[in-house]
DNA sequence: GATGAATGAGCGTTCATTCAT
DNA sequence: AATGAATGAACGCTCATTCAT
């Protein structure tokens, strides 16, 4: 049986950070503020110089815990799918039938996030929103290139590597599982981004929605 | 019957030039170039400085055919989707059934592109290869959000509303026609991505390719 | 007597232009909507690139008039400047009564200017709005310092010096003839400057008008 | 009675700097330097990149204080007119006869100013030439019209309101306090710049100056 | 450990001007 | 004579980062 932290404390990996900033107050307020800053300028526009001006602190000790502003959205991506993970395992924990555990892991990927009061200094909702936004943005990044992207995205490949084994459980013959499994993942947050910015190319409105598109899809394909 | 122009002059809108780069030879020699560099040192670090030294010219000369670097890739973008578009178009003329006509269709969107002798300055391959890294983020900008976005991405949404027509033609009941279009598109540009970068999640090797995958998928969804 | 040519052609002096705007339509233009556009944007902004889009001509065939925007201001004021000295002289023509002839000498130069229909290329209230906020900064400009001031400003020089005669002959005593005729110049324009930026430290109103500030003022001074 | 600050740390206004120059080294240094290079390159050629050099410091380190080279020469043109405010106070205090004041209060906003030993980074007669040839420009910017031209030139109109006050004391029924108060600060910095500029449309030499002119001239308007 | 000050490098842009037609 | 294209140089500004306290 799969185990997990069931504290909602998302273990994110140490090369991302310079200094953890779940262990002062300080560093709480940076991600909290980070969050809200990024969904309300863009990250193309956020700045540690602003980050700073609004939780009232200087740039510089913004330095103290991130490198720079790319590592600091790999930390929240990190801690998004870590969190994810956390709420997938949690949801398949104890379902026997394969096809129903399935069903609740594309829900879990694909469905719109809600707050979760368990964390009270990141609002989900909106960092779900950021992810939609920015993280393909951030795993495309040039820079950097391939150093520690396993190490970076980890967490994230560990959603996926759950999803392909479910897949697999349901059909071991299926001979595209890995992309099926990551069309999955990918393609949900093209489609809530489609929802936002370019809505006449999807087929989605309160009765229908991109989990219904992906558990019809995945059901099809994997029918032996 | 479908018709395109069937020169290989790509009609990009005007609203993303300040003056037609086709119309001079400075001007094709900075397409020919931007997609050079571009594809050496990332968009992030692409500037019209460092594009000014490699056609030795200077920076504001470029500035008179594109108002920055963004709309420069907005054109590239356009130009590579009007020519995707070109050759769906000319792939599934006169073809009577609509099965084949699909696959070939997603064959045109999802296959590995090779450079067309028909444009001598400009090279689709690695046209292509910066589109996969750098189209999802150029239509995730932020910045002047939605003013033009329409015109912008026109070609792009021309090359899915085909695939919807053609999915439509081969199962009229299927509900989630434009999800499943632009997953397939979006989609396959995130295939070759993995490929290139993060091999570990997908299932391709030299027998197996991202057309197989979609074609395989898209046929068993559509199925009555 | 004096005498001044009666036509409307007024003669400004050959070293601020490369080649006289009145001898052709374009010159015309160029007169005509560097008064708009100077206006509409202020000085600092405006460029012969803007003008040359206004006229929509190229910038390069402005500078076949003028050598750049100061010299094509000096033009403005040196027209401007003539044309009031035709105003002035035209006005205290054949007057006898010396005190008649400074009180309508000094109302030319301090009313509110009304346009000219007699020249349809220059509109002269808005022209004088510019001379308001732009003359000033004009002639105390640093560079090129001297070389042709003399005669980039002798049309005001002029305006001024016939001031000068005229208290003169009110007054041959009075020892500040020419500081007093440069501070109802001057004072006249920073006063309709006042009006319209800085209300608070002016007297005027519908009732009371910088021509009966100076004309009261003089005449109190020059009283033997 | 009048109070003002005896100390000479002239209050400007903070919304003219980013941060306080007065409060650090760099800060003095660029104030005393930028009186320099402005007097000497004049203001339109100067640029934050040229006094960064001249106080051997980049120009992003001048940012930290002013917004831009228009908003330091506010602060300098309100520094100036504090430190003329503090004299005229300073000159007409325990002064009963209103004459006698209005006299010397000319003679403070007219006559050429020395160097006041008691502030050593501010050389005031190199400043007074700068405000001379500037100020008037400065009022006049288009730019940013009147949002916090109130506030900007508060300094300058306190200077005025203060002698309106005194020639209302002289005359409380002459009609245009203001304009002549306005008339007299203004029309001196002008007959400063004539005696530099423009020699021949002055009056003035070693044995007569612009405070003999105004004071004959304000004298004689508000006579009884 | 957190902060404020200072800095260097470089970006995006515009301007004035020249050249070739 | 008028124009369009191209250019070099500089400007204003911001960013990421370091240093000193």
């Amino acid at each position: 049986m799969d185990s997990i932290s069931s504290s909602l404390k998302i273990q994110v990996s140490e090369k991302v950070y310079l200094k953890d900033p779940e262990t002062s107050t300080l560093g709480k307020k940076i991600i909290q503020q980070s969050i809200l800053l990024i969904h309300e300028i863009g990250f193309d526009d956020f700045t540690f110089k602003k980050l700073g001006e609004s939780i009232s602190s200087n740039e510089s000790s913004i330095y103290r815990y991130f490198e720079n502003k790319h590592k600091l959205l790999v930390y929240l991506s990190s801690w998004y799918w870590g969190w994810i993970e956390y709420k997938l395992v949690f949801a398949t924990n104890n379902i026997s039938d394969s096809s129903e555990k399935l069903r609740r892991a594309i829900t879990i990927v694909t469905e719109k996030v809600q707050d979760d009061e368990a964390t009270d200094h990141i609002n989900e909702s909106i960092l779900n929103k950021i992810i939609i936004l920015e993280f393909t943005k951030s795993i495309h990044r040039k820079k950097g290139e391939d150093e520690n992207k396993e190490e970076f995205f980890l967490l994230y490949k560990r959603v996926i590597d759950r999803i392909i084994a479910i897949i697999k459980e349901v059909n071991p013959n299926y001979p595209f599982a890995k992309s099926l499994a990551s069309t999955i993942v990918e393609g949900a947050l093209h489609q809530h981004f489609l929802i936002n910015h370019m809505k006449s190319i999807t087929d989605f409105d309160e009765n229908i929605s991109p989990t219904d598109f992906y558990i019809n899809l995945v059901t099809t394909v994997l029918k032996k």
